[in-house]
DNA sequence: AAGTTGTACAACCGCGAGGCT
DNA sequence: CAGCCTCGCGGTTGTACAACT
């Protein structure tokens, strides 16, 4: 089955964008409003591809757009949400009000990657270069002796990090929430995203370094029986994280993970005090408040 | 001054998700 | 429920401009 291709392109226009075309592009979606986008070319006279005219909306013509330099702030903000979300440009971007997410994928490889290179870091794990460097060569043996288990390890991963092991078919983290239920394909991607990714070697912005992510997470599981990866998700302390785990944790917190919203909830488990998180709401999701998956549901919020 | 290399960013391409019929 | 369509996303490319030799 052949997909039909999104436009007619004997009779479209590619290449840079004309004032006329913009202006013409502005004046329809000032009347008709955005949407539609496959039908909009044609109804405002423009001899370009739907695709193209969204394109051309979102990353340049809107009015809401900040146009300028990226501030430290800003800067920081797509570091930490880098680390927590990993390439979801349009998650990042929709905490960075004005910024596209092209304009922060273009930011990423021109500057930041640069920068945290200069730092040390590695930009795709957020790990210290050397460090990372040395855990390929001590994770390439445990990967070859049990693919299987790499496979496991890198899709169960878990946002419940009370219960690691939360497979009953409704995901309880998420509950049936329609709106949460698409935050939760976001997340969800995400993981598998970066899973699918650090198998991409062939991608040429990557690193060699890259490879190693879910390795190391693998050998973070072996070593350690609440499996939190910190690399995809966020990493909660555990009443009984080992030293390795605990401190990683603290580094993200440390580093600001938590920096983007107000200080998580906190609630009681049995014995532990354990620190909770709405992503929803970090991401902004939800605006400044928890949503109703992740308030008090018998007593214990949950994660979303 | 001319050629080469590097950088920044706009735009394109292919794909997946989800809605509609 | 399969097939089609539209939208949106992420990766990649193209190109203009700047910096360097």
């Amino acid at each position: 089955m052949g997909r039909s291709p999104c436009c007619e392109k004997a009779h479209t226009n590619k290449g840079a964008w004309t004032k006329e075309e913009d202006q013409r592009l502005i004046n329809y979606i000032r009347v008709h409003g955005e949407g539609c986008w496959r039908s909009l070319p044609k109804a405002a006279g423009l001899l370009r591809c739907g695709k193209s005219c969204r394109l051309r909306w979102i990353n340049y013509l809107r009015p809401d757009l900040k146009r300028g330099n990226f501030t430290e702030e800003e800067d920081e903000i797509i570091i930490k949400l880098h680390s927590l979300l990993g390439n979801k440009w349009s998650l990042i971007a929709g905490r960075l009000p004005g910024r596209t997410d092209n304009e922060i994928k273009n930011y990423w490889n021109t500057h930041i990657k640069r920068k945290l290179i200069s730092r040390g870091i590695d930009p795709q794990s957020h790990r210290p270069i050397n460090v990372t460097t040395v855990a390929v060569a001590a994770t390439a043996t445990a990967a070859a002796l049990d693919t299987s288990t790499a496979s496991k390890s890198t899709t169960n991963i878990c946002l419940d990090f009370r219960n690691s092991s939360s497979s009953s078919p409704k995901n309880p983290i998420f509950g049936n929430n329609d709106q949460n239920s698409k935050f939760k394909d976001k997340i969800t991607a995400t993981t598998t995203t970066t899973e699918s990714s650090n198998e991409d070697t062939k991608c040429s912005s990557g690193t060699t370094e890259e490879t190693q992510a879910p390795q190391e997470h693998i050998r973070e599981q072996q070593n350690n029986t609440w499996g939190v990866n910190l690399e995809l998700c966020i990493g909660l302390p555990q009443p009984k994280f080992s030293s390795t785990t605990t401190t990683s944790a603290e580094s993200k917190a440390s580093n600001g993970i938590w920096a983007a919203a107000a200080p998580p909830p906190q609630v009681a488990t049995g014995a532990a005090v354990t620190k909770l998180v709405c992503l929803c709401w970090q991401l902004g999701h939800k605006s400044g408040q928890l949503c109703r998956n992740c308030e008090m549901a018998n007593g214990v919020y949950r994660y979303c």
